[in-house]
Order: C-alpha cells, then structure tokens, then sequence
DNA sequence: CCACGATTTCGCAAAAATGCGAAACTTCAA
DNA sequence: TTGAAGTTTCGCATTTTTGCGAAATCGTGG
C-alpha cells in the first residue's frame, strides 16, 4: 500500500464524525439514514463523510431497494482503535549520542 | 481513550510528510535535523508537524546537547501500516434487509 | 407515468490546516 | 560573553475541509 494510500486511509479516520461512522458500522452494516443519526450531522453532510470513507477504502457500500448500506471494507480498522490502547512500551533501539554533525 | 484522542491520532497520521516522518523513526529515534531531510520541508514546517504527533501522542521527544530526537511512543502504530495491506475479508454479520422504516 | 422516500451532488461561506521566512530560544564551545 | 547550531514560535497567505440547504438522482408503489 502506498504513503498516498495510506495517508487517505489515516485521514478519513481522523474526524470525529467519520471515527463514530466508523465505529457503528464495526458491529455490522446499517444504512445512511442510520449513520445521520449517529452522526448527528445533516444528510449531505453525512454523504461526503461516507464518501470520503469509502473512497479511501475503508468502507464499501451496497445499494438494496432505495437504501445504501454501508459496511467495514478494511478488515483491521477495528483492531486499530483498541490498539490504540495498549500503553507505551519500549522501542528507543538504535538510540544513538548526540552526534556532533547532524546529517549523520 | 477517547473518540477525540483517537481522532487526534489518526488525524495526526493522515499527512503524507507525518506519516513519512512516523515511518522514519519506527527503526529507531532521529533527530529534527534528520526528519527534517526526510520529509524534505522547511524547518519551522517539520516542526510543527513534530508538534502535532507529539501532541496526539504518537512520537514523543528527548532534548540531548542542542538538538532533540522523535521516537515512537504509540508501540503499535508501527503495526498499523503493515495491518492496511491485509486484504479485505467479510464482516457481514448483522446483514439487515431493506427495511421498510429507515430508523430500523 | 407520477409522486415519494432515500441519497448524492452542487455551490457557498466559515473554519482549519499547510508552508514559509523572520524572529525568539537554548545550549555548547571558543 | 559572544556566537553559532538546532529547534520552536509567530504572523501570513494559500489551500483544504466542513456543514448546510437547494437541487438533482434513483428506485418503488400507486
């Protein structure tokens, strides 16, 4: 996956609303009306915001009868955000002094 | 951790020059100097760039005689990148019909 | 075919992010 | 203590993002 790619990927997650989008759709898929209310934002709105996830990967989208449902697409996206909660821990290897010529 | 935090996470690596600099120093902490190379930016720029995954918490900084090094202190941030190349797999569960009532 | 519900596209104004150079700091060495 | 190197902070102009309502689409049931 390329810097671009995954810089899209990174950048649709980074708004609240879409993180919320994101997190609903995690137990399943739900149609946009859904997402309006867990949103909370108006429908156009809402449609960019899923646009912008989809269109980074994260989520796919299928049309049944007169509604659109939207679902995770990106298998770890879930995982992300509990990992995000594991603690630091240590990787300051390759530490190296205070060197005297800063471009190494 | 909350939604904000992890918005200002994932917000914070959705940039093409932050993510370059987080790769970066996934082998090991660099100095501003070297980062600064790296994302091919002007100082004042990196920096602040530097400042924004400081503040979300993914890097963390240690000032050593007069220059200052970033490391990674979100652990599995590292593994996030590798975790976007898995291909799709199906998370379907919860499949609901077109139902009449949006609101389900 | 027509009206309606669900959703997306469009145009716009307001808010946030980006990049830059100048200036301010801090630390180390002469 | 003067100065240079390394880094951050400060305005500023430009670009992007965000949210909204109006209008355009698309499928469904008369």
């Amino acid at each position: 996956m390329t810097l671009k790619q995954r810089t899209a990927v990174f950048k649709a997650l980074g708004h609240p609303a879409r993180l919320r989008i994101v997190d609903a759709v995690t137990d399943g898929e739900l149609c946009v009306c859904d997402l309006v209310e867990i949103a909370g934002l108006g429908w156009s709105t809402v449609s960019r915001h899923l646009s912008v996830l989809k269109q980074a990967g994260v989520l796919e989208d299928e049309k049944r009868g007169q509604q659109v449902f939207y679902r995770l697409r990106l298998p770890c996206v879930a995982e992300l955000s509990s990992c995000l909660d594991r603690p630091a821990t240590r990787n300051a290897k390759a530490t190296r002094q205070n060197s005297k010529r800063c471009g190494s």
